[in-house]
DNA sequence: TCAACATGATAGTATTACTATCTTTGCATT
DNA sequence: AATGCAAAGATAGTAATACTATCATGTTGA
């Protein structure tokens, strides 16, 4: 039974965010997916274990059982966004040489992919880190919770578009900083076109093509 | 008394920010100061009323009396630094006529400036930024702070920064976005730099130059 | 002198974020 | 069939948080 569940999923999570693996049990994985479901209903600050439980006819304790605190949890779910869009960047690396086009489609999938996504599971995460995805590092914690690897998804995919990046210009100085930017302003601009807009210039919240144009000239340029 | 506190801080903040003004009193002028260090002590989620009160030599009444809670204070806060640096901003847009130049006075003030600040007050408000800046606007109140219009400063800010984008290339065609994102990734890299580091490629935290390098073919390059 | 207002002092409430303990259920072995 | 063990259910309890309410005291300016 452990060992299907372990096919079926295939990501590793690091063990310091869970008290047990939630993948191995029903109530676990009930509490990833309804959990996931209820903060990005309530938001993060007004998500609570006991809300969660009576949603999913267990009890607080029963979630306690799984997971130590709301924030790890939450840092739990994000690091299920990183490692599934780290794997989809992979394919599209493998699947192109020219550097360029490389960095686009990079920029298509954060932008645009999980929207399209059949599965409900990946366009909530899309949807949770554009709201909370910073709240896991924006934290007392952070050096705590780095020295324990908890953001080494986060970093990884970092890593894999600098990468990429030198790739395309090896003499360029600032390729860690350009991909995490690159992460960073995606999510950020979505989220302002939604409620900021005047932050932004994208007036027609569907049209994601101005969006993934203004990424690929700021990356381009640089 | 309450004409000459207008004269010494002549920043105009919301009022629905608060419900007694704290610039006219002396115990305002108390949570407002010691608010903004204890909040950088503790961090915005270990920070109460309950214990900046015990600080103060108050009651915790004695504070809600003047903020709703602690999510508007934030914003209070917050909107005193980016009155600032609109301020700031401002100056160095008459001192100078060529846009390219006002560009990166704007990113050195953006990154520098408070820092070497003579006022404590400025370079607390700086590190409240870099800290919980984002926390300001990613809550379900958004939609609703925002036509209270508690994001006013910061898009007028951005406005200001769009322009000189627009001087310097008029056909450009996000400057809105390409100004917030300056803002973001500027406050964003500096955190990165201190506690995640292996998001950037800035190894010295003392050195602000490679950043502002950066920052400056990032905006140039597009 | 009086009224208005700022502040102090104290109490109380629902909710949050846990921890602890005890019981029941189901399944896996012997 | 009996035993054991882990998962889950049930219940209770605690300190802290995020408020609200009320009443008393002190200062000031008209």
């Amino acid at each position: 039974m452990i060992k299907t569940m372990e096919q079926t999923s295939q990501i590793k999570i690091n063990e310091k965010l869970f008290l047990k693996n939630p993948e191995e049990h029903i109530l676990g994985r009930k509490i990833i997916n309804q959990g996931l479901l209820l903060i990005n209903k309530l938001g993060y600050e007004h998500f609570t274990f006991k809300k969660l439980a009576l949603e999913i006819q267990t009890t607080e304790a029963g979630i306690y059982r799984y997971f130590e605190n709301k924030h790890k949890f939450l840092i739990y779910l994000i690091s299920v966004y990183w490692h599934k869009i780290d794997l989809k960047v992979q394919i599209v690396l493998n699947d192109s040489h020219d550097p360029e086009l490389k960095l686009k489609s990079i920029i298509r999938l954060l932008v645009v992919n999980f929207e399209h996504d059949e599965f409900i599971l990946e366009k909530e995460l899309h949807k949770l880190i554009i709201w909370e995805g910073a709240k896991t590092y924006h934290s007392r914690n952070v050096n705590n919770d780095n020295q324990n690897q908890l953001f080494k998804p986060y970093k990884d995919l970092c890593a894999r578009i600098s990468n990429v990046i030198n790739e395309l210009n090896s003499v360029y100085p600032y390729s860690h900083s350009l991909a995490s930017s690159l992460i960073e302003i995606a999510h950020a601009q979505m989220y302002f076109r939604e409620h900021l807009p005047s932050l932004t210039d994208f007036n027609e919240t569907k049209k994601n093509e101005q969006l993934i144009s203004f990424l690929e000239t700021l990356l381009l340029g640089s």
